[in-house]
DNA sequence: GTTGACCTTAGAGTTACCTCTAAGCTTATA
DNA sequence: TATAAGCTTAGAGGTAACTCTAAGGTCAAC
């Protein structure tokens, strides 16, 4: 049995962190010592892991606790349920990497169109360009 | 001089979020009637839309003030103030989009090696995985 | 002269995920 | 036996960008 703190060094997560989780059911001590210290069993940490493991790749607490839920009684759940969760977590990825991808287009287009140097910003393009709403049809650079 | 839902409607902002602005320095209402409504002006409507153009863009707040304090004394600011703002933000995206492949990496690997399918979830591969620390060293589908 | 849309303010609530503090036990070390 | 490190709790604070509410004043129309 391990003592929060130990949990924290065995799976990279601060103390503070457990606790919130276990706040939101994610991660639980399956005993208490006498004083009231957590006890974390091998299955506990085991658990623990799989949170940290499912937040390194990025799903959400929610996700994770759904995740976790079909995790504690695999046979009373379907593959689907669990591909369900990973397919809607890489739409939501895909969906965020288009916005990215057209900001960065932008945001490149306007570091094209302007010098960058150190005169003064009295007709700076990318002021300009902001002040008239966007690129507009009129492509800059191409 | 618009009133606020006037200046709401040609820009395409609510007036919480235009009034949230205000409160954080972005917009302002040059006017107030005698009652106490805001009143824009032409110069504070160009103002709002530049706000909501860089918005769009995916500048943050923050970096909208800063535009902003440029945009409003040019001569005093430099182009490459400018540039600095916009070439952090695409770093900054840049960031970001890297965060996000990995992830798209990820979870795709997942969805290729579970079927998704309704049997029970007792060997479901995605549950190992994440079980397991991670897709470790033997690549899955590849 | 009253309905109803619109305006005002301060301030609370939301989402996601922590991060920290205070006040007070417990345990290990010197 | 002290001293420090570590543990407990409830609850506040922080970030970003809104979003909404309450309680009330204003304005145009019918
Ligand atoms: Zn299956
Ligand atoms: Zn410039
Ligand atoms: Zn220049
Ligand atoms: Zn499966």
């Amino acid at each position: 049995m391990l003592k929060i703190s130990e949990l924290a060094g065995r799976i990279g997560l601060s103390t503070h962190t457990i606790r919130f989780y276990e706040k939101h059911g994610l991660i639980e001590a399956s005993e208490r010592s006498e004083s009231g210290y957590r006890l974390y069993s091998a299955a506990d940490v085991n658990r623990a892991a799989f949170v940290k493991t499912a937040r390194n790749i990025g799903f959400s607490l929610e996700d994770i606790a759904q995740l976790l839920s079909i995790r504690l009684d695999r046979s009373s759940h379907s593959c689907q349920e669990v591909t369900d969760i990973t397919r809607n977590k890489l739409h939501e990825v895909s969906r965020k990497m288009a916005e990215l991808k057209a900001m960065q287009k932008v945001l490149s287009r306007l570091l094209d169109n302007c010098d960058g140097g150190l005169e003064k910003a009295t007709h700076c393009s990318i002021l300009e360009v902001l002040d008239n709403g966007g690129l507009a049809a009129t492509g800059g650079v191409n």
